[in-house]
DNA sequence: TATTGTTATACTCTATAACTATA
DNA sequence: TATAGTTATAGAGTATAACAATA
């Protein structure tokens, strides 16, 4: 019997080795819970949070875009992260239908202290690799990455 | 403003940067949907229905270990999948509290069948790759998986 | 008393469909 | 009529707590 799972029409095994790898590792970052700072968020509002961060004020459709999931996901990740002060929501100044998402300084402060806290398991595991298996990681993101935008 | 996440105490980017890619990739990976064959099963269905044919039989426990849930969460994977007829239970042979799982003759032709449609989409993303990225990516699937069952 | 598994319950994540307001 | 966003609803995924059966 074969010990992969078998490639009936041609299949690789890299697709099924990467697929399990990444259904793991997700489990396990999800599965962090930081009794952290003022309240704990969950990992998509995190990376909801990270992305307004990193590229400033969005609308609820760019946000959407830019993390990959449908408008009405995203509508519930602003109000989530809206009613704990992280994001404040600003008119469009020529679309009333649209609105801006932006970072408040409560939340600036936040992702702070809550990245590191949520990271650190992750940190740790990859504090333990070395720095040849840290640099295929950092190649397999960016690769990942654009796998997902695609 | 710095452009990415800030480490405040110290964090690596590589963290973030890694942490982003594995969310993305894990929401495009559970979006794809097979009308595939006999009927469709989840990812999360999958990933236990391989394992399982990759170890052979198992109890409810040992499967739950491999695939790093807890053991309730397990229970509800199994009896669905049991009520496709893609796995069986059978009598532990000196514990009557345990049971062993096997995939059964037609959850083995179902895999065959199924892993190829499912993956159809990755495999796709794959192909357009470089021979060098792929090896990235190989070499990355088996470190992310040693740290996900750190 | 400890262990294995299941049931009960709850919360997160995400999608599609239908709706509202504005362009 | 087309677009941006929200509300309603549903299903997948997972956990913890409480329970039953067996060791």
């Amino acid at each position: 019997m074969a010990a992969e799972v078998p490639g009936a029409a041609g299949e690789s095994p890299l697709a099924g080795r990467l697929r399990l790898a990444i259904v793991r590792l997700n489990r396990r970052l999800r599965a962090q819970r930081t009794d952290a700072v003022p309240a704990p968020i969950t990992l998509t509002q995190l990376s909801a949070l990270s992305c307004l961060h990193k590229h400033g004020p969005l609308t609820p459709g760019e946000l959407a875009a830019k993390e990959r999931v449908q408008p009405p996901s995203m509508t519930r990740v602003i109000a989530a992260l809206e009613e704990q002060g992280h994001v404040s929501r600003s008119p469009h100044p020529t679309d009333r239908r649209q609105c801006i998402v932006a970072v408040t300084d409560a939340g600036r402060d936040y992702i702070c202290a809550e990245v590191t806290a949520r990271e650190r398991w992750l940190d740790q595991r990859l504090a333990e690799l070395t720095d040849d298996e840290r640099a295929v990681l950092a190649r397999a993101a960016e690769i990942i990455d654009r796998m997902a935008g695609a």
